[in-house]
DNA sequence: ACCTAACCGAGACGGTACGTCCTGTCTTCTG
DNA sequence: CAGAAGACAGGACGTACCGTCTCGGTTAGGT
């Protein structure tokens, strides 16, 4: 059985050097380029120190990418639940899907595939936290008569999260502004009370 | 230079080898456990033979993929679009998310996520050979008035493709088909011709 | 500046259970298998415990040889110088040549090759212990006109330690009492105050 | 089973630089500072080579005190064996006691004090060529009753070969011209047929 | 009765070397 | 003469130790 070791014996220091390591790391020649020696040359830091408290570099890189993006999108409260969804939508493309965050998200998801430990952390930590506020002002709508009974709300939720991220990691189109407003417009549809099939 | 190498020298022996080999090889440890010095061993052939025909192990597994799953779904002609559409979604779920297929391309995606060749090589190849049939069959029930005129028909097409695949690589729910129906049924009632947001 | 540790507060308790600990790591898996981390555990001692007295492991080990293994052998008084010689040479084979103490002598010796820092430490602490006596002895048998005179008493005492050594560290030749016998003979015989060369 | 590489494969090239690498590593650190990577990096060959061949440092650098040492000495025919035994012990100290050969010499048989397999190698390839000529030599001598008959000739040998080893070794004492002289006198003096003990 | 300084166990730290694995190329021998 | 076999340079991996360090806790005088 594993030690945990204890987390106040950490140092600082290292810490803080090895996430920033591979932050430029990952900047200068993305995920690939990046190794568990590389990290700890560049961080000034001992091989060893980096697998005491990390079982790979997918869980460095995914510490990196939690440290620089835990910031959002944050739920609009006080608006109705079209416009908290819209607003969301925009916010999280804005945030994650574009850019170097997008990249990471990407190579992170990827890696996950064949990295179950890592498949689970990302799911716990970064997913589910951000479609929680979402499911919850959903499922308010859903009390207020606003938005269908009938439907499972992690259902109603991948109507949103879904095609960006299928645009993202599988078919490579474009996740613009426009598209979010689409998906945005043809999700509150389907959820409309009185929504029937085509 | 390098020289193209003429493909009708290709043995298809050696061809049918590897690709049997490399199968084996992703039913026994996935995909992590291929590597090309292991397909070359088990198929009896020269490394050099493998990278005459294959740049990396990801294209042969995406061969090995194609190889024995390019086999539909289908879409059934001479019936209405919200019948094609359900049945085209069963069957892809079928053949494609549960079982070793999923895993197959779980992984293969995965790659694809920092290996642009492949990305392309399974946009080309794959994806879109399944959105083509779809979306001509959405496309006129467009012009047939059954659908809404006003959404392009990627986006509308990925209202059923994302979920599915968003499950199987991000959020880790399940593919049923209770989860296919809700989804197909979700996206026709966001797709008829009057539909207006919630 | 490194601080010398005063010696009056070295704990006693420490020191025997890293002595013990030592030995028993020396007998499971001989030298090879002994390090500093494995005898400060096995010894529920920290690490610089171990720092603060010993230099390195061959200095612990040295140690636990020197606490084991310094019970002599004796020379005999009394008796006549060549009775003296036969007698210590046994005794040193019983002691140190066959069983666990030979193979410590070797790999310390071994280990020495490279640490000239232990090669001084056994010179001065076992190895010219073990031939004072003797030279003493044959300085005397010189005086008396026993021995030749015209050999220096450090050659003189190679004829009877360098083969036990030399089998034990290089041949790997036996060394039994017959060949210690043997040794012992042709010694005295070159040592005859009458001796010519063949 | 661990399968033998076939040695017509090995490239010349890469043996030779490996050789000559480990040769300079040597002059400048000595054994100690040897390391595989260091040989690969230097030789500029891959890591796995060197373990292709070789399966410790220990090993490669003995190859090269072989390889750089394996000219004599020679046994002079047409002597007596006085004089034989006499200028092959001289010759033997010139050429492996003194200077780097010496150095190499303790480092090697230092290590083969925990290392088994160079242990053998090393007293096969290395310890007895250079008995036998002298063994050969001596058991003539002996049939021509110039030598006594009653010694079992590798003891014999070990009153020439023990004392210069036990100096190097061992005692760390001078192993120059006179000691050599003296050891050989009083193996002769131990030899000759009509000797008798003090 | 309290300081205070050195000791202690524990274990994280920066490093170095290890031996294995895999990649993609090159060479040799064989059918 | 095509291709199986496998050696090659290179480089990342994860592990094992090294010797130093920092952290609290304990012990032992000296006040």
């Amino acid at each position: 059985m594993p030690v945990e070791p204890d987390p106040t014996r950490r140092s600082h220091e290292s810490w803080r050097a090895i996430l920033d390591a591979t932050f430029e790391l990952l900047e200068e020649g993305g995920y690939e380029s990046v190794t568990m020696g590389a990290i700890a040359a560049r961080a000034g830091v001992g091989r060893q120190t980096l697998y005491r408290w990390w079982p790979s570099k997918a869980a460095v890189v995914f510490e990196v990418f939690l440290d620089k993006t835990n910031i959002g999108p944050f739920l609009a409260g006080g608006e109705d639940f079209p416009t908290q969804l819209r607003a969301f939508a925009h916010g999280f493309r804005t945030l994650y899907v574009e850019g170097p965050a997008g990249t990471r998200l990407r190579e992170l998801t990827g890696a996950a595939q064949t990295d179950p430990d890592l498949a689970r952390a990302m799911a716990e930590q970064w997913f589910e936290p951000r479609r929680a506020p979402v499911r919850q002002a959903l499922q308010e709508a859903q009390k207020a008569g606003v938005v269908r009974i009938d439907i499972a709300p992690d259902t109603a939720l991948d109507l949103v999260f879904a095609p960006m991220h299928y645009r993202l990691l599988v078919s490579g189109g474009p996740v613009d502004a426009e598209y979010v407003d689409a998906i945005v417009d043809l999700a509150l549809a389907a959820l409309a009370p009185g929504a029937t099939p085509a």
